[in-house]
DNA sequence: AATTTATAGTTGACTAGTCAACTATAAGTG
DNA sequence: CACTTATAGTTGACTAGTCAACTATAAATT
């Protein structure tokens, strides 16, 4: 088989697999792949960022955050704070709730990092992250060009 | 930024990617991404697999392989053909149109590939494939231990 | 040969995500 | 200041994929 044809199959992998190991975590916890990505970037240092700025840090569109944050304050995890400097924009801050299971989530996400690093020096890790990015700035560079 | 943080957004940023350019160049052919990938597959030398092949050969489910089939054959592109040896399974033949169009697919991807390691040497690009399945490896694994 | 177990494929219900159209507010320009 | 353009967020329609239950056939076990 072509070597980048195994490429594709193995990034698909990781990031189905990562996923699911994610989720079964999460569950007990009554949140979501989505959620989960969203409190542990919340919980890691960046409280209160705005909607756009979690979907642009999880590389994911605004109308997954907006749907995500809705469930995530039904569920009591976050509010939504109305920002005086700009009317449109809300903070996500998070509850005392989330803050109590802060620790926890953070585990989830850490365990699964050094699952995956198991086995790979810091340099070759360094190595492969450079390498992915140039490949993913090589394909965005055409879309760039072609839209 | 947690440097596996990126990894992440730089794997994902890559499959999406490839995928909207994939998707752009089949359209005028009126296929889908799913679609391409499995005729791609079909018209590289492996003519008339079965479906369970073609799914794990895309490592995708064979749900998503049947339905793919049912709209590729329902375009004129493959046929299901029974199989004596093993009257559950069909052999996925190509049809004319799709060998006619087969050149123009192979193009399409091989386009992509080509885009995707401008700019890195061979012996790296083994070297990330190498990487890429171990992180895979780690991560399955403890998918089989937990399952 | 009859019974159990496994496999190829199909289908329906679900999840995660994209995209485009929309509302409301903000910022830039004549 | 009025007008245009840009931005934050929401919503609905869509796509790609998963999972589990099902049918039909095959293989293994008794």
């Amino acid at each position: 088989m072509l070597l980048i044809r195994k490429m594709w199959l193995d990034m698909k992998s990781v990031i189905r697999t990562a996923r699911k190991i994610i989720n079964a975590q999460l569950e007990p916890l009554g949140l979501t792949g989505t959620e989960g990505d969203l409190l542990f970037l919340l919980v890691t240092g960046s409280d209160n960022l705005q909607q756009e700025q979690l979907a642009e840090q999880l590389d994911i569109g605004k109308a997954v955050v907006s749907r995500a944050v809705d469930s995530l304050e039904a569920k009591g995890f976050v509010n939504r704070i109305r920002q005086v400097s700009d009317r449109r924009a809300y903070a996500i801050s998070l509850t005392s709730k989330a803050l109590s299971n802060s620790q926890n989530i953070k585990d989830i996400y850490d365990n699964l990092y050094n699952l995956a690093r198991t086995g790979i020096d810091d340099d070759n890790f360094i190595f492969i992250e450079s390498l992915l990015s140039h490949i993913s700035k090589n394909l965005q560079h055409s879309e760039d060009v072609n839209a």
